[in-house]
DNA sequence: TATTAGAAGATAAAGATTATCCTTTAGTAA
DNA sequence: TTACTAAAGGATAATCTTTATCTTCTAATA
């Protein structure tokens, strides 16, 4: 378990007790959208409002402390801020999976071939994960 | 100009002169966002309604005719679908420019390594423009 | 321990999207 | 052409989703 106290004082945010069970259930989930976490913070604090949800994934993604996954016909996660990786999200069970890859080179060959600056990269993947497949041989 | 009438009858769907609008509009401007198609066509269907731009909208997205682009900290664009590619956002603009990097290597190693199937990619790099970054030169 | 800025909670308000229902129209076949 | 019908459009209500407001509480600090 991390020491979010710690944390948040660095990112200059008061340490709330809803703030660390944000982070920490954001931290056992790995990637959690609004909706489960409003749901599991509710088992820890019956009395949060949705609207403290709301204001704080917001607050920490301008602090840079959560960052958002938007992901292609679902709706998006959020994840605490790491080193940079990209995702992947199983279409059968909805797992979303950090996948580390060297992107460095194809930034490079689009900065030159289109002139552009590039200070990010969001890639996702998105298919069937080995589990899933695995069951659905199973299952025929 | 596209024959959308052929585009549409090809995905079994109905012709109407406001689909015919909402795919020169989509097709005009390359990546549209709901709200500037709204807009867009209120010029030539004034009597259109905002419920009708989003049914064709989903419509057209599950019978594969449009392609909804996520973007990081911007609202979704659509396009028409084609051949498959990344885009580039430019946070200075905010235009969207369509990238053709081969993505197969990357995919092959990560079916590997992790054992996914992977049948979807969706990268979007964000940066600054060639036009930006000149435009800030004279700017300074 | 007192002070205070800022956070939480409750809820209203605003915004975005979908559902409903009636009217209109595109596609088809006589 | 015309008549028929399934489906689309328009208006608007309903339903989320997210943000704003305002009051009460609390974490951080002196």
């Amino acid at each position: 378990m991390k020491n979010f106290t710690k944390v948040l004082k660095q990112h200059n945010l008061k340490t709330t007790p809803q703030r660390l069970a944000i982070l920490e259930a954001v931290y056992k989930y790995g990637h959690i959208s609004i909706d489960t976490l409003y749901i599991e913070i509710k088992k820890v604090f019956n009395s949060i409002s949705q609207a403290t949800i709301y204001k704080n994934i917001n607050i920490m993604i301008n602090s840079m402390l959560l960052f958002e996954v938007k992901l292609p016909n679902e709706k998006s996660v959020y994840e605490i801020v790491q080193n940079k990786h990209s995702h992947f999200l199983c279409n059968c069970c909805g797992e979303v999976t950090d996948i580390y890859i060297d992107t460095k080179q194809m930034i490079d060959n689009i900065s030159k071939e289109y002139s552009f600056t590039i200070n990010q990269t969001d890639l996702v993947f998105s298919g069937t994960c080995k589990k899933c497949k695995d069951f659905n041989i199973l299952k025929n």
